[in-house]
RNA sequence: UUGGCCGUAGCUCAGUUGGUUAGAGCGCCGGGUUGUGGUCCCGGAGGUCGGGGGUUCAAAUCCCCUCGGUCAACCCA
């Protein structure tokens, strides 16, 4: 058995390829008009900067790819992001505020399905420094404008708040001592759940669970003076900025340092169990955990991977055109054809040839398929003539109707005639 | 980690109650006379039937294990 990517994890080729590049890219333009920088950190890291995150949280607890090197440091591939920029900001202690907005991918050791991956992409964008509601706002604009400009419709914004530190702990302490009352109604593995952290209880799918939550206290009763103001300043952020949301009291999301706010984008366009397309928060207190001055933080993360399905789902943003401008076509041996492609690429033009002296037939078939919209021909009349043939392809500008012209051109003006053709024809595209 | 469904050429799939050299479409390669693609016609290459073990005179077809995919729980992007 030939060897396979491994289990969870896969290999994106060309056209695919081109457009996580094309979403990363535009992601970048939209971080940096707000403002933010890019971080390139290490795809691993010492493992406690994850496990003094949350040790409760499954990401951390089972979901790491962890490892000794040769010098036996514990290491950890990152789980996440959010945590790696933590660090990062505690080591280098930018100014204040510091945005910074990142992409690459991410590993969890999970069974993988649809939309799952044990390798999977991110992109993400994280505010240091302020605790500013705007700041909130400012970040989940980014994130909505973002899909939004990918041409996403079918997207959904959660809000919930999770109160202050002190508020999340006494609302835990009551939501737990509320689900111990009713343990016995719980499923079994929900009780579980119950030990382990009872906040992870509020988003069970399970029927005999939800059934147990419809009584269970809510997270408003909690909120401190400065919690509330906070949350309906953000909300009413959001509404000034007529970027439609919900409230969902129970959204509790997988990371335990998340603080007040709290958001999920989800896309119903998903079917399946996988339609959360990204999320985020405000995790102040995470900074002063890695080491670092009490500093407040928000941000968010997106799966680049599920932006895409979600793509796929709604028909927008496709692969970007990959055709080739010009295809060489050699009779004569395919040295001249690596000649004038070479110069045409020189010139940035983009052009494709043939290999393996294959037939004119064959070459042919292989200018067409490549989209290109010239095929270069030099065959031995060319040649002779120190010429080329220039054949329009058919389906492409004013011969799509038409037969295909082809006409000579001397071989030392190829590049700048090629070059004019290209010019005249984005003239007239981008001003019909 | 738990459970359901699935795994046949590069891709999408057929393969009757186990029975001889495993098929189709698409794609790929070549040809249809004198240098010219997209349509059409002809031909060709390509599969240890995911892998291993077992039952049987005989297994793609039945059983077990394993790997992988998928769906759901869990969790999350």
């Amino acid at each position: 058995m030939s060897p396979q990517a491994p289990r969870g994890t896969r290999d994106i080729l060309a056209p695919e390829s081109a457009r996580l590049r094309a979403l990363v890219e535009s992601f970048a333009a939209a971080a940096e008009l707000a403002g933010y920088g890019q971080v390139v950190s290490p795809m691993f890291e010492q493992i406690e900067v994850f496990q003094r995150v949350g040790e409760a949280t499954d990401i951390v607890s089972k979901e790491m790819y962890q490892f000794r090197d040769p010098g036996d440091r514990h290491l950890a591939l990152r789980p996440e992001l959010t945590a790696s920029l933590a660090r990062a900001f505690v080591q280098h202690r930018p100014p204040l505020p510091w945005k910074a907005w990142y992409e690459g991918p991410q590993f969890r050791y999970e069974k993988p399905q649809a939309g799952r991956f044990r390798q999977f992409h991110q992109v993400g964008a994280e505010l240091f420094g302020s605790d500013d509601p705007q700041a909130d706002v400012e970040v989940i604009a980014l994130a909505w404008r973002f899909c939004r400009r990918l041409g996403l419709g079918e997207l959904r914004l959660v809000v919930n708040s999770l109160g202050d530190r002190s508020d999340r702990e006494t609302y835990r302490a009551a939501l737990s001592d509320y689900f111990q009352r009713r343990a016995g109604e719980l499923s079994a593995p929900g009780r579980e759940t119950l030990r382990r952290n009872p906040l992870r209880l509020l988003d069970s799918r399970r029927p005999e669970d939800r059934a147990v939550l419809a009584g269970a206290p809510v997270i408003d009763d909690y909120w401190c003076e400065s919690a509330t103001e906070h949350f309906g300043a953000v909300r009413s952020g959001l509404e000034a900025l007529g970027i439609p949301f919900e409230r969902d009291p129970r959204l509790v999301r997988g990371l335990d340092y998340y603080r007040r706010t709290a958001f999920e984008l989800a896309s119903d366009a998903l079917d399946g169990a996988q339609d959360a397309v990204g999320g985020g928060g405000r995790y102040d207190g995470l900074v002063a955990d890695l080491g670092g001055p009490e500093t407040p933080g928000v941000g968010f993360a997106l799966g680049s991977d599920r932006l895409l399905l979600a793509c796929d789902a709604e028909g927008t943003f496709p692969a970007p055109a990959a055709a080739a401008d010009v295809f060489v076509v050699d009779t004569t041996g395919g040295a001249a054809a690596t000649l004038v492609a070479e110069e045409l690429r020189g010139a940035g033009i983009r052009a494709g040839r043939a290999f393996d002296g294959r037939s004119m037939k064959a070459q042919m078939k292989a200018a067409d398929r490549s989209g290109a919209r010239w095929a270069l021909l030099i065959g031995p009349d060319e040649q002779d003539a120190g010429e080329v043939s220039l054949r329009e392809m058919r389906g492409h500008g004013a011969a799509a109707s038409a037969e295909s012209v082809q006409r000579r051109v001397r071989r030392a003006e190829v590049a700048a005639e090629i070059t004019r053709l290209l010019v005249a024809a984005a003239a007239e595209g981008s001003a019909p």
